[in-house]
DNA sequence: CTTTAGCACTCTGTAGTTTAGAGTGCTAAA
DNA sequence: TTTAGCACTCTAAACTACAGAGTGCTAAAG
C-alpha cells in the first residue's frame, strides 16, 4: 500500500498540496505546470494527476474542476514531502517574549499566554491542557489551623502545585495531635504521584489512623474530593474565532457544531489526553482522529514537561487543509520554550 | 417626550413586540388584528400602526413589510407593558438543583454552574463576573515555612477567599521572627477590604517593618502582586453558541465580531462592572449600552451578594429582540438563589 | 368622527434560465 | 513519451419572472 511515488509525481503532489493550502481552491494542471522547474506542459501534468487521483492521493470536487488532496495525499505530504518552515523572527520573538516575560510567573499564566501565541502564529484554534495535577508527585501536606472550628489543608507537589481547602474541625485538636497526624501522612505519601493515591490506599490510611485518633474524617474527605475534582482539568482555548476565517467553515451549521465542541471541556480533555504521546509531535489527519466530531479536521499535538515529566499537552485544531509545515514548526519551538521555562524554577 | 400611549396603541405595541420576539418576522396588521380581543379590522390596526411608526415605536424594514419594534418600542414595552413570566417548574428546579447540589462547594464551581443554567434557561449567552476578591475584607495572613528557602503565604478574606503564593526567603528567619511579622501585619490589615490596601499603605508598612526586621521584602512583593493580579478577574461565559441560533446572527461577519468580543475578557469585565448597580436588575437596550461592540444588543444584568456585600455581576447578552420577560424572571430567580446559597456558609 | 371594505401598488424571496470561464479527458501528431 | 487542440462538463454569477405578503389610500358605512 505504501508504494512511494516517483519524483515527478511527488513534485506534482507537493505542488497541489501547497497551492491548495494557500488558496483553498482546487488546483488545476496549468497552475502546477507553472511551478514545475523544467517546463512541462499542462497536458502531461493532467495525465500524472489522473494517475494520482486513481491512486487515491487527489480528488476532483466535480468533473471539470482542479484537484484537491485527499487525506491520503496530506499524509504522504506530511510524511515525505514537507520541508520544515523557517520561522520569521517576529514569531520567534513573540514566542519567547510572551512566555518568559516575568519571573514570578504562575504556571497558569504561562499556559494562557501559550494558547494566545499558538493560535495567532498558526491562525488556527489552539488548545492546551493545563498541567496535570495527578501526574505530579506528592510532596508535602500541611494543616494550618484557622480558628477554633476550621483549618486549612495545604497540599504541595514536586512540580510546584499548591492545592488548598478549608475544612471543618468538629472536634478540636491539640497542636501536637495535629502534628502527629500530619507527619504520619507525609511519611506515608511522600513521593507518590497523585495518580497513585487511590481510594483503597486512603482507606488503609484511614483505618490506621483511626486507631490512634478518631478524628480526621474531614481531612480524608478532602483528600478524596481533591482527587475526584481534578478529573475535570482545565483546557485552555485560544483563537476559537480563527475557524471563521477558513472557507471550510463558511456554513453556520458547521460553525455551530465546532463551537459546541469547544464548550465541552471534558471532551476536549479526552481528545488531548488520547493524543498525548511521549515523542514530540503527532499529526492526526481527518479520520485518523478517533473522535467523531473532529473527523473532518486535523489535530496536531505536542507535549510539554517539567524536568522530563510530561505534565500536559498542547494542540492545534483546524481543517485538514492546514499549513502543516508552519504549525509543526511553531509547535516545536513553543514546546522547547515551555520545557525550558517550566523546568527552570 | 414620554407621552404615554392610549390603551389601544399599548395593546398593539405589545402585540407587535411579543410576536416579533417569538417569530423574528415583521408583524403585519392581520396578525395583530387576530390578537385583539374584540375583533378590530386590520385596516384600523394599520392606521394605528402608522401612528406608532410616526411616534418612533415601530419601523418597517421596507415599504411593504410588517412592522418591527424600535429600541424605543422595546423600552416602552419593558417599562410599561411587560408582565413577568411564570417560570415552568423544571426551570425552577434546574436553577435550585444546579446551584445548591453539593455542600463543600467551591465558589467558582457555583458560578460556573450558574452560567450554564442562565444560558440554557434563556437561550442566550450568559456572562458572570466571578466574585471580586478586592471587595472582600482582609481577614488573616499566614506564612507557612516550606523548607529552608521557601515559604507559603496564605491570605484569607472574610468572604472565604484563599489566596496563596510561594515566596523565596533568601535570609532564613527564625520562627519567632516570622511570627512577629505575621501578627504585626494581621493587626494592621484586619478588616480592610482588599481595595483599601493601597500601594501607599503597603509602603508605610514596609518602612515600619524594615526598622525591626530587614527581611520581608519578598512578602511585600507578593502582597503587591496579589493586588495587581486581581485586576484581571475571570469572567465566565455560557452558551456562546446560542447566538448562532438567532436569525440576527446569520451573517458570519457578525458572528465573528461577537465571538471576538467574547474572547476579550478584560473588556467583558469592564462591561459588566459598568453595568453593575446596587438595585436588582438593569436592562440596557441597544444604544443605551456604552460599549460600541454591543450597541446592537441588549444586556440584562443583576448583582449577587455575600452577606449584603455585592461581590459580582451576572449578565445575559443577546439581540435586542430578546424575551425580556423570561430573561428577567430567570435572572431574578437565579440571583435570589445565589445570594441565599453564598451567604449560608 | 370612527371604522371598515376594497383595491392598486411595492417590495422581497425563490425558482428558472442564460452565459462566461475554468478545467478536464481524449485523440492524434511530434 | 510528450504535447497541441478540441469537444465536453460543471459551476458560479447575473438576470428574469412571479407569487405572496403587506401597505396606504379612498370612499362608503355606522
Amino acid at each position: 500500500m505504501n508504494t512511494s511515488l516517483n519524483n515527478r509525481k511527488e513534485h506534482i503532489l507537493r505542488s497541489v498540496v501547497v497551492n491548495y493550502i494557500k488558496t483553498a481552491e482546487p488546483v488545476g494542471s496549468r497552475t502546477v505546470a507553472r511551478s514545475y522547474p523544467d517546463g512541462l506542459s499542462s497536458a502531461t501534468i493532467r495525465n500524472e494527476m489522473a494517475d494520482l487521483e486513481e491512486m487515491g492521493y487527489l480528488v476532483q470536487p466535480h468533473t471539470s474542476a482542479g484537484r484537491i488532496p485527499t487525506q491520503k495525499g496530506y499524509r504522504y505530504y506530511v510524511d515525505n514531502l514537507m520541508d520544515t518552515d523557517e520561522l520569521s523572527s517576529d514569531i520567534e520573538e513573540s514566542i519567547s517574549s510572551s512566555i518568559s516575560a516575568g519571573k514570578m510567573r504562575e504556571i497558569e499564566q504561562i499556559i494562557m499566554n501559550s494558547t494566545r501565541v499558538l493560535s495567532s502564529a498558526t491562525n488556527q484554534t489552539s488548545l492546551i491542557m493545563g498541567p496535570q495535577f495527578k501526574k505530579s508527585a506528592f510532596h508535602q501536606l500541611r494543616i494550618l489551623p484557622l480558628d477554633e472550628k476550621r483549618g486549612l489543608v495545604v497540599l504541595i507537589t514536586d512540580t510546584g502545585f499548591i492545592k488548598n481547602k478549608v475544612i471543618d474541625l468538629h472536634h478540636q485538636l491539640s497542636h501536637t495531635e495535629l502534628q502527629q497526624v500530619v507527619s504520619y501522612l507525609n511519611q506515608k505519601l511522600y513521593g507518590l504521584t497523585i495518580d497513585q493515591v487511590t481510594t483503597s490506599l486512603i482507606n488503609e490510611l484511614k483505618r490506621d489512623l483511626f486507631k490512634r485518633l478518631e478524628i480526621l474524617e474531614q481531612a480524608f474527605i478532602l483528600l478524596e474530593e481533591s482527587l475526584k475534582e481534578e478529573k475535570q482539568i482545565r483546557v485552555f482555548l485560544g483563537g476559537t474565532t480563527n475557524i471563521l476565517n477558513q472557507p471550510e467553515f463558511k456554513d453556520v451549521d458547521k460553525i455551530r457544531r465546532m463551537l459546541k465542541l469547544f464548550e465541552q471541556e471534558p471532551l476536549l480533555f479526552k481528545i488531548l489526553e488520547d493524543n498525548s504521546s511521549e515523542d514530540s509531535i503527532v499529526v492526526r489527519i481527518g479520520s485518523e482522529n478517533e473522535f467523531e466530531d473532529i473527523k473532518e479536521c486535523t489535530l496536531i499535538t505536542g507535549t510539554y514537561r517539567i524536568h522530563d515529566k510530561t505534565i500536559g499537552t498542547l494542540g492545534v485544531l483546524g481543517p485538514t487543509r492546514m499549513d502543516y509545515s508552519r504549525v509543526i514548526s511553531v509547535m516545536q519551538r513553543l514546546v522547547n520554550h515551555l520545557n525550558q521555562q517550566l523546568s527552570s524554577s
